[in-house]
DNA sequence: CAGATTTGACCTCA
DNA sequence: TGAGGTCAAATCTG
């Protein structure tokens, strides 16, 4: 099973990456006990799954694993129904007619069977701008820019469209890559440098099925619910889509940011970068927090007001 | 009233 | 020339 094994892979990649970034964090907030005990619970509960994948790697099971048989976290999140994300990478999947005029650069397709007129919540920003009849298809193609287009100049942008064979399934193309912070520049640090978000368009084409990466969060908008086997409090419920996806070679995969910069989120903390006010999901942390059922310190707040507000 | 959405017109390219 | 993608004015919504 080779997709098994690449989701394997991308899970301990995920889970050890997330314990790199609580690291850091914990390295910023060693003066506050209650910010260590946290993140010391949070780094655990990370390795503690990578080792559980990589143990759990060589046994043969029939299905993705069982959310029950994974080790819990201290922060634990409901709903077991599930979400099939299908990607593909590499250049200009979806659009053949323009396929070498257009500058994109990258471009990943999924395909959700649990979303809400494919308004996937993947924790940026979009302002639709057009929606068209596609020849051959039974639905209208949506297409939708981020928010951030004009202010941070982010090109990013993504395409919905719901399959023939089965309405419920929406058909997500994201385009461009996120150069926003998904907030107003003034109120941010400068955004990451290109080379940091460098995206190289891959070769490879891999295709992968979640649950990947961990993911288990809810959505109390869109009753999208994935199953998630960790990423506790470091994932709104608004990432909908695993935001760090990997470019993998023969020997090693690289973290990529794409299509989200979650991961650079990560590494600058709970900073208030990760909520959006200006986004159209308002405040992804509290949505999410209280519709799981988040074990999270009782003092939590404290420790990350901005994370929490 | 500002921001988001809708929708017809326009642009680009194969 | 037609299809896909984008623009922008009109409209809607909170």
């Amino acid at each position: 099973m080779e997709s098994a094994c690449v989701h394997e892979q991308t899970t301990v990649v995920h889970e050890l990456t997330q314990g790199i970034e609580m690291a850091k964090q914990l390295r910023l907030n060693l003066d506050s006990a209650e910010a260590r005990e946290f993140l010391i619970e949070k780094i655990l509960s990370s390795y503690d799954k990578a080792l559980f994948v990589l143990k759990s790697a060589g046994q043969p099971r029939a299905s993705p694993l069982p959310e029950s048989s994974l080790p819990k976290s201290s922060i634990t999140t409901s709903s077991p129904q599930s979400t099939e994300y299908e990607f593909e990478f590499g250049q200009n999947v979806a659009s053949k007619k323009r396929k070498a005029s257009t500058p994109w650069d990258n471009e990943v397709k999924i395909l959700s069977d649990n979303e809400i007129e494919g308004n996937a919540n993947d924790g940026y920003s979009w302002r639709k701008y057009g929606q068209k009849d596609i020849l051959g298809a039974k639905f209208p193609r949506s297409y939708y820019k981020c928010s951030y287009r004009k202010v941070q100049k982010c090109l990013a942008t993504k395409q919905v469209q719901k399959t023939d064979e089965d309405p419920t399934v929406f058909e997500i193309t994201y385009r461009g890559i996120h150069t926003c912070n998904g907030v107003a520049q003034s109120a941010l640090p400068p955004p990451p440098s290109p080379e940091k978000h460098e995206i190289k368009p891959t070769h490879h084409h891999h295709q992968l099925t979640t649950p990947n990466a961990g993911e288990n969060f809810s959505n109390p908008r869109a009753n999208l619910t994935v199953n998630t086997w960790d990423l506790g409090c470091t994932l709104p419920s608004s990432h909908s889509i695993p935001p760090t996806v990997f470019e993998f070679n023969d020997n090693d995969f690289h973290p990529l940011n794409f299509p989200n910069h979650f991961d650079e989120e990560l590494l600058q903390g709970y900073s208030p970068s990760f909520i959006s006010p200006a986004t159209s999901e308002s405040n992804y942390f509290t949505d999410w927090a209280s519709s799981s059922s988040l074990d999270l310190p009782k003092d939590a707040a404290d420790l990350f007001p901005d994370f929490m507000s």
